[in-house]
DNA sequence: AATGAATGAGAATTCATTCAT
DNA sequence: AATGAATGAATTCTCATTCAT
């Protein structure tokens, strides 16, 4: 029984890896072509399994496609979540969570991201961007709230309005990034975002490090 | 002799037209199915012509697609351009921009928008989606350098840096316009975006009708 | 605009062809594997076309199979209909209507009808097929009300259960056709059949020629 | 050593019931989606087992289905010989043989037996197939020459083409079953079996019971 | 004995493209 | 200039079968 047990258990666990690594290469060929040119083919060569193995473990090309949506945004928004208060200081976190949010490598990023959004004429995914939208503001809400319950930030614009705001500068850069945008890189926009973030939140006190 | 002439000219317009006529279907169906679901045979459909004569205006499937995106981001850019300088008020005419830029029907636009960001996987496509992003970003630098050269505006960021944070705010409106986050509409973008220029901006004096 | 005309009756008429080709070389693999074994590839190169052909005229396999199956019952069923009355003999006319029901080549006839009875699992193809069997039941009553009426046929069974008394006589010949049951032929059920049907329709007068 | 034999003995008894299980589950399905649209994998559902489970005991789909056939033609073949000659009556044994033949539920077996038909396509299905029919004339040819013997029967066919007549009749009627013929039910076609066949067998006496 | 993971052959279907009219 | 018939390449999907555990 214990035998049968951890035999069980094996197969879930390699059954997991086994998924993991087709929605791996499933989302290598993402980035370079797109969701809709992402053959089951391609897909099945790039994880180095048969095309039954793809669909054995994913049904459908459809279904597969699903997943790796979810598998793929999921990841980012934990990495994204995990990302610790740096306590005490609501501008630093301010700061990290943009330098988090606009990770290396980000062009694979972006496109990975545009793929999805281009995905969301699908109703089913458009729903599950939004979830995954109103997660992102969480931490953004959080960090402003507390510098302004701390008089650190001293803001001309509702809360509300700042967390998309930020938001929709980082998106914002991640489109620049898509298209190729001349004279972009990761650090031109760290630059832009901290400088503007520091505009709208009113920062009043800048700590050592902050400063220009 | 001027016959022909005639004949020949009344031939190019009507070519033109129905050129007009087919990209026009096109452009509406990228918007529902994107553009790799976007079949000659539908085009043709939605155009109320038949497949053969889109491909005698279009060669191939590809073309079509490459004109299109021409077509479709050059109307785009000279609505953009088009927009009269709102003479003497630097202020008025950012916020001009800005509505224009995130026009309506915005999710119609935004769709588009995303999924020629999409075919940025393209060098091609990337280089001329570059272009057209230098192109958005003039308007904004001379309106933003007459505001700061009339002492209207005190920015605390480099003009260039500015230009880029309104275009991202943009963008990343049309994204979240895309995805369909909870609790966006174009007034709360256009509120934002308002609130948000003029804090980057530091615009000094709010002449009639933009005060708070 | 004659020219026109002549040229779209042309294009109907050999694509009124075209779809007979490709029936009836279905119908002959239909007769040699069944229909679930029926592949388009076989169909195609049965009727010495491409298989992007069958599916330009048919468009499914689905569809095919629907219309082989309503071509090829409407073909048996006009033939059979199209037996003229034999005037004034209804004895004559009963015996030309089973001569002809187990036409030649009676097995490919039996397999073909058994290959339909197994489709009418299918709802639609039940209710076809119903239909059919309606129309089958006609001939049957016109004629043997018909020699009840002058007082030749004095059967000892109400019309409704003769006419298919005989229709199912005629089934079950095809049945025994098919499965190749020993010791059977077309003329030996023949020869049942007009004993059967002179019994249980109580044939009083045997005019020259039906006699022993 | 008894132990070994009382072991193998449950083992082989388990392993009857098992196949009987599977089996079984088979003709359902064969009943619904007809024999070459009945996959393992639903066998193995319906029956509540694996699919690999199924192989281990038929090997290959094609000894499935063979096996499958063989299995519900003897059930149907012994549960119709097994009719007692109902002594020293042979009309009475005659309906008897009629109503067992249209046994209940009817679609379902008629369902069966197109089924099988179909497959006679099949050299060795259309032998063993030819068998059971052979077998099916025999009770009917017994209790006919009883009755002819006895004086009961006059009829004015040889006892051979009668015997295929009353066959006919019943395939026939399972033929009117599968296609839902408007009309019937398995009260009706009794009636016109006994009526027919009282006629063609020429009943002189018709003992208490059977009268009209 | 029993399971189910993995494979690959076979089939339908979709579509852009070619070509004759 | 315009049409649409015809083709065939490419792709997904279904399944029986094989095989390791």
């Amino acid at each position: 029984m214990a035998t049968e047990a951890r035999s069980a258990e094996r197969g879930a666990a390699r059954r997991a890896q086994r998924r993991e690594q087709i929605l791996a290469a499933a989302e290598r060929l993402l980035v370079d072509n797109g969701v809709e040119r992402t053959r089951l083919r391609d897909v099945a060569a790039a994880a180095g399994v048969s095309i039954g193995m793809v669909q054995h473990y994913f049904d459908t090309r459809d279904r597969l496609v699903a997943e790796l949506f979810d598998w793929s945004s999921r990841r980012r928004l934990e990495a994204w979540v995990s990302i610790e208060p740096a306590d005490g200081d609501p501008w630093r976190r301010i700061e990290t969570l943009i330098e988090r949010a606009l990770a290396e490598p980000l062009l694979r990023q972006s496109r990975i991201w545009i793929e999805f959004l281009a995905m969301a004429r699908d109703e089913t995914i458009r729903a599950r961007l939004a979830m995954f939208y109103e997660a992102w503001r969480q931490p953004f809400r959080e960090a402003i709230e507390a510098g302004v319950r701390s008089g650190l930030f001293v803001p001309t614009m509702p809360t509300d309005g700042l967390v998309d705001a930020l938001i929709m500068l980082v998106d914002g850069a991640e489109v620049a990034t898509a298209l190729g945008a001349p004279g972009t890189s990761r650090e031109r926009f760290l630059s832009i975002h901290h400088a503007a973030a520091r505009t709208l939140l009113g920062v009043r006190l800048a700590g050592p490090g902050h400063g220009r």
